[in-house]
DNA sequence: CGGAGTGTATGCTTTTCATCGAACACTCGG
DNA sequence: CCGAGTGTTCGATGAAAAGCATACACTCCG
């Protein structure tokens, strides 16, 4: 049979076409899902374990944190062995929100 | 001398280009702000007093929301008589934040 | 000048959200 | 089969935000 690295039950996923424009600005309206987010978009799509962004918070707010990102369609996971990897829905974001994304990316840091 | 509607103290406004991401984000992440900005979008400049909206909140909730939306940069404000007249500033907040006022105009009203 | 209309400021609830610590679940390597 | 590594869930806590009611300030009109 074919490969099959989880037997967890696999996180809830939304599309961002059911995503309201209001959830999608209030999930991105926070400082520790910006990094999040522009972290990612820095990365190889499935590279980055849920445990290796540096915020400054810890692992339970994270877990959090990464289920109002996929809740806002930005965010797809996928289990791999022990772990939970992550890849930013960009094209299909940025099909929902033009420009949206890359207006956080393109920002400066917070300040 | 000119005219001189008011004496009252001039509302605070902040410029868009002086606003972060994160900020405008926040401004346009609430169902009645979003009402608001919608509305106005919708009438002629100057045409509208604080009053004339049509959310279900409080005048003084709506006096907070105004503050809000000066700060984000999305409002500009001026006294005409015993009222406080809006303006919604599209072509300034377009230049900072492009896309994003039209990715609030556009969608449905909050679901 | 006094009263109606309009908006702001203040003080106080209520709700929401981010966070943490601790306990639990799952995967993999010895 | 146990232990380390990883992530989620639960309960509680604290801070931020939104709401209201009231009181105040300013403008206009009679």
């Amino acid at each position: 049979m074919a490969q099959r690295t989880s037997h967890r039950a696999a996180p809830e996923h939304t599309h961002p076409d059911d995503v309201s424009v209001q959830t999608a600005l209030a999930a991105l309206a926070d400082p520790v899902r910006i990094s999040l987010v522009r972290e990612l978009a820095g990365s190889q799509e499935w590279s980055r374990s849920c445990g290796s962004f540096d915020v400054p918070v810890g692992k339970a707010a994270l877990s959090h944190h990464f289920v109002v990102l996929r809740g806002a369609g930005l965010v797809e996971q996928r289990d791999e062995g022990p772990r939970r990897v992550n890849r930013l829905r960009r094209a299909e974001f940025e099909a929902r929100f033009p420009g949206l994304l890359d207006l956080v990316l393109r920002d400066e840091p917070t300040v």
